[in-house]
DNA sequence: AACTTATCACGAAAATAATTTGCAAGGATC
DNA sequence: GATCCTTGCAAATTATTTTCGTGATAAGTT
């Protein structure tokens, strides 16, 4: 599929060449992608042969695919291998902070669980309500951005980042209606006690979080969302890029899942907006 | 820099056969990543001569490079010219959403305004007090995540997407403080008055939208965010991804410039997180 | 223990394929 | 009609792959 995840792989089987040129593929990676199979040879102390065969080794069709297939999950998926920011200077800020959301977005689409996440979104499409939980800054924003999604297609959903609120609804929900929870940390506790009242009484449960963690464990269904580390804990946006996309996909899904209804009910949002405005109705559903 | 901002500028001066190549390369991608020069002549019924004489023009040392360079940018900069998803399938739904907020990232990085988002940085690393705003489930996210990222470092910020406390507010603040608003479509009319009014006062105003926008117009200074066409305005969050990025940019600089007093804030901030779930401290800061 | 035999990694050289260069013909433009 | 640009042809160059053979190591055999 992709290089990277193959070399990883495939690291253990290698022979000492071909280890050599793996080295050269992982620390001077602009000289590699540039240059010809010759050249690489030279520098892996190898003879280009060997060169091809570590190509098909690593599931390329020539050396020329393989320039081709580094090239192109290099720029998102190699550069998280880049530590930290080389300096303050705004352009290495933004330079950094885009790599690495760009980043998590790579990992979240390699990691993804397509089925839980359509299983859920089956789920999302015939509640007839929906409370989106989650607290603390970042998964607060995640239930909110829930209910900004799905109310446009006309489900009821009420967000909550209040713990209090979350039980009394959880309580008072019914087994029609669906609870979704996000939690980053999958540590939770408020969120895994909202989940077990709502099991015993046959409520869906639905978590967006960390898999195997005690939220995972209390949910139905998991979409798990698991970023390798190296995510600074003191910048969270490049996780949090990770669940909105998560959010998008999965609101995505359950738009198509009721499509004639949605349709309508965002054609009536519109409307609104366009008239409110100044009639430019190419701009954003919501500012 | 990259080949397909090349590709645009030169667009009008290429020559007919040229032209045909540059139509393969955006009509059928796949293909051209793939093609040997002499493949990629015979489809565009040139000869192989003219490809790489071609390849030169859009700045590349020879056909090879070209096909570096290709892969390197297409993955994140290109597929914007894909236009829906190719089918409701969950994986296709999924690549399409990533794919796009890569992309939306790559355009943001590329038209960044750096001189104007480090000024930002400066003055709100100075406000005694931060008003944050914006409306409509878009900019009312990009406001609570500005208070959520700069409350961290010890800044005084209050956010909110209520137009009339928003507008007494304004007439409260001080020269010392400062107002960022939000504003996805440009056209908020509540937004420009608040800013209308704080100009009267002397309190420095920012603004994160479409550049030459009313908003923008309204603001003293503006970090303009300009996406090219082609977002779904049924599904925001590319956009919106872009504005979180930007956003952690900005908190990012503002971070730096106040270093010591963020430190401290941050390390308390973390400290009773930990103490409150279970002492693992490699968590996220705030869930 | 000594001797096959098989297997594999690897490089040299040959064969093949791809790419570039030099040059000339055909058009367009002034 | 002169000039410039575009383009393709063919040769030259260069890069890549294949083939084949060597040497090393491991496994089996006497």
């Amino acid at each position: 599929m992709d290089i990277f995840s193959t070399l990883q792989e495939e690291k253990a089987r290698l022979s000492p060449s071909e280890t050599r040129i793996a080295d050269i593929l992982l620390n001077d990676f602009e000289f590699a992608v540039n240059a010809s199979i010759i050249e690489l040879a030279e520098k892996a102390d190898v003879s280009p042969p060997t060169v091809t065969r570590f190509c098909r080794r690593v599931g390329c069709e020539s050396f020329s695919d393989f320039k081709v297939q580094l090239a192109r999950t290099a720029y998102v998926g190699m550069r998280y291998l880049r530590p930290e920011p080389k300096s303050r200077d705004p352009a290495d800020v933004a330079q950094d902070i885009i790599t690495k959301a760009q980043n998590a977005l790579f990992l979240l689409h390699r990691s993804l669980d397509l089925v839980a996440i359509e299983k859920a979104a089956e789920k999302l499409s015939r509640a007839e309500m929906i409370y989106a939980f989650g607290s603390g800054g970042n998964s607060s924003m995640i239930a909110s951005e829930l209910q900004n999604r799905l109310f446009r297609f006309g489900l009821h959903v009420i967000a909550s980042s209040d713990h209090s609120m979350q039980l009394m609804m959880t309580a008072a929900a019914k087994p029609t209606h669906v609870v979704i929870g996000s939690s980053f940390s999958g540590r939770n506790g408020e969120l895994v006690r909202a989940f077990s009242l709502a099991r015993e009484t046959g409520v869906t449960t639905i978590a967006l979080t960390q898999a195997d963690s005690p939220v995972a464990k209390a949910a139905d269904i998991v979409v798990p969302i698991d970023l390798a580390e190296g995510n600074n804990i003191f910048r969270p946006t490049s996780t949090r890029i990770a669940y909105l996309a998560a959010v998008d996909i999965l609101a995505s899904l359950v738009a198509y899942n009721i499509q004639p209804q949605a349709a309508v009910t965002l054609r009536r949002i519109k409307q609104q907006l366009v008239a409110h405005r100044d009639g430019d109705d190419r701009q954003l559903l919501g500012d």
